[in-house]
DNA sequence: TATTTGTGTAATCGAACGATTACATATAAT
DNA sequence: ATTATATGTAATCGTTCGATTACACAAATA
């Protein structure tokens, strides 16, 4: 069983519940409300949100809290943040590659 | 068949292709010997990377270039961007809201 | 105490995933 | 013309995924 951020990104719904969380902690039934899905399926949405670490339960109560930790979001962030010099690379690399290639190919 | 960027940087084989790539281009066999898995695996994964748009193929001859096209890792590191402020919030803020939670369950 | 409410878990099911082997095809080299 | 090379595709297989229904249980409420 597979369970790290980009596991756990993948899916949209999580996605969006984590969306959800960022504006403000939900309860579990809160979070269901929001979706089309039934409660087990967000519960399980959940359960590997929370194994990855992106979301803590507060329980108080017969309630469980979802907030949010962005420690593990910050992650994803900094992985993608290191291919930033690639798309500031102004000219397309691709082509320029191209043209490159077929010069040798032409020429070799 | 769910084909985004989300979706292709879930599989650590694949995250590791993009950075190889994202060094410098690479022939597919170039790609398939850097790991430890068949060519038809590689060629699959390849396959993805390009279906959403992070890879793009320059044939030549018999050999295909596979080169990585930034924009949508940018999309990604966008993606999680937008919840910087959430890490930059210097206080804790799942604490802070249990013990918010915990003082109005006593006192409602 | 009996009932309602909020939530987790188990069983199940079809679809998607990730890998392999075997085969196909086009280009390059001899 | 034949052979070797670079690559893609099809068939197959076990695993994981994501959803549902049915059940379990503890806390709140009546």
């Amino acid at each position: 069983m597979r369970r790290d951020v980009f596991q756990a990104i993948a899916d949209p719904v999580r996605r969006d519940i984590i969306d959800l969380l960022s504006q403000q902690p939900h309860t579990v039934n809160e979070v269901v409300e929001q979706f089309d899905i039934s409660r087990p399926a967000i519960s399980n949405h959940l359960k590997i949100l929370r194994e990855c670490g992106l979301v803590k339960m507060a329980t108080i109560g017969r309630e469980r809290h979802c907030v949010i930790i962005p420690k593990e979001l910050r992650r994803v962030s900094d992985w993608a943040q290191c291919y930033q010099r690639l798309w500031e690379d102004k000219l397309d690399s691709f082509e320029r590659y191209l043209s490159e290639l077929k010069l040798k190919h032409k020429n070799p």
